[in-house]
DNA sequence: TCAAAAGTGCAGCCAAGGCTATAATTTGAT
DNA sequence: ATCAAATTATAGCCTTGGCTGCACTTTTGA
């Protein structure tokens, strides 16, 4: 008598869904997407910004340009953007700097980058692939996640 | 004598880093996750046509928009987009269908859209916030990560 | 010191992804 | 068969996030 044999690696991967979310739920959850997508932008400026002033003392227009892989003008105009938003302060030719507000967010950014980083290696991928897909991932983590991860990263300590 | 106390969770999450990547490795990073960042509608677009037509043989625009919870103007122009980009076929007042190519593309998506929401789910992550972290996730998960949630997921069966 | 190099700022261009408003076509119910 | 509702299309507007080119400061080193 033959059991039946264990499902394929990613056997219920494959093939079209025989239902779909509602249409509002599934708007809920792209709506909330379209949102995080439009602060990620914001949310690793203000990181970059925090990790260069603290290790180089200041942070200034062409290195977060070099870092980010973009032309300075590309930099300046997002910098303008982010000072409407009181997250950072510059004067003409001088560093940036940021506001408390700019400070207390990079704080949390920063938090989140490390969590999830530290979740990506816990779960053995390799150290670069890890740092990179964090990059994009630490953006679209809800708090049900994060708490997740922290929990998987407690669960694993060496 | 005290032994030296655990550290508490999130312990290594604090504080400023005291080296940061080199500018081109982080430079590299952060531009592969603009590039995938760039993708993310198209990726959701034909995903989202496949699973229409997967499920009532048909996809329409106001169907789309409404899923998305955009315009349905939005949409119309999307779509011309992936029209030039061969993704999908369209004839004015008549449904949106794959190309070849674009059912490809569709499948793919579609596979790691289910694989990335499954590990969330091993990981212990209430439904609705897995499916729409899933959302994001999805576009910033290189092959390494992929892999390694698959694995996890084999360990993890019930 | 003072000219060259580096850094910063600004203008103008483009594409993408949103929107509203209006027009055109198709569909469906009487 | 008709006409109203639904759907699809188009036009025009906005913001963001890229870019290049050019002008202006600041820094640096000979
Ligand atoms: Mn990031
Ligand atoms: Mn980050
Ligand atoms: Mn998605
Ligand atoms: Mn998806």
């Amino acid at each position: 008598m033959s059991r039946k044999p264990t499902a394929l690696p990613g056997a219920s991967m494959v093939g079209p869904p025989d239902r779909l979310p509602r249409e509002d739920t599934q708007a809920r959850r792209f709506g909330a997407t379209r949102l995080a997508r439009a602060t990620e932008l914001t949310e690793d400026y203000v990181e970059l910004i925090a990790d260069l002033m603290a290790t180089g003392g200041e942070a200034r227009t062409v290195d977060i340009a070099r870092r980010l892989g973009v032309s300075h003008a590309t930099v300046i105009k997002a910098v303008a953007r982010l000072k409407r938003e009181a997250l950072v302060n510059s004067k003409p030719y001088r560093g940036i700097f940021l506001t408390d507000s700019g400070q207390a967010l990079a704080a949390r950014v920063r938090a989140r980058h490390r969590l999830v980083v530290a979740f990506l290696l816990a779960l053995g991928i390799p150290p670069d692939d890890a740092e990179a897909d964090a990059e994009g991932i630490e953006h679209h983590v809800s708090a049900a996640t994060l708490q997740a991860f922290a929990r998987f990263i407690e669960d694993h300590k060496p």
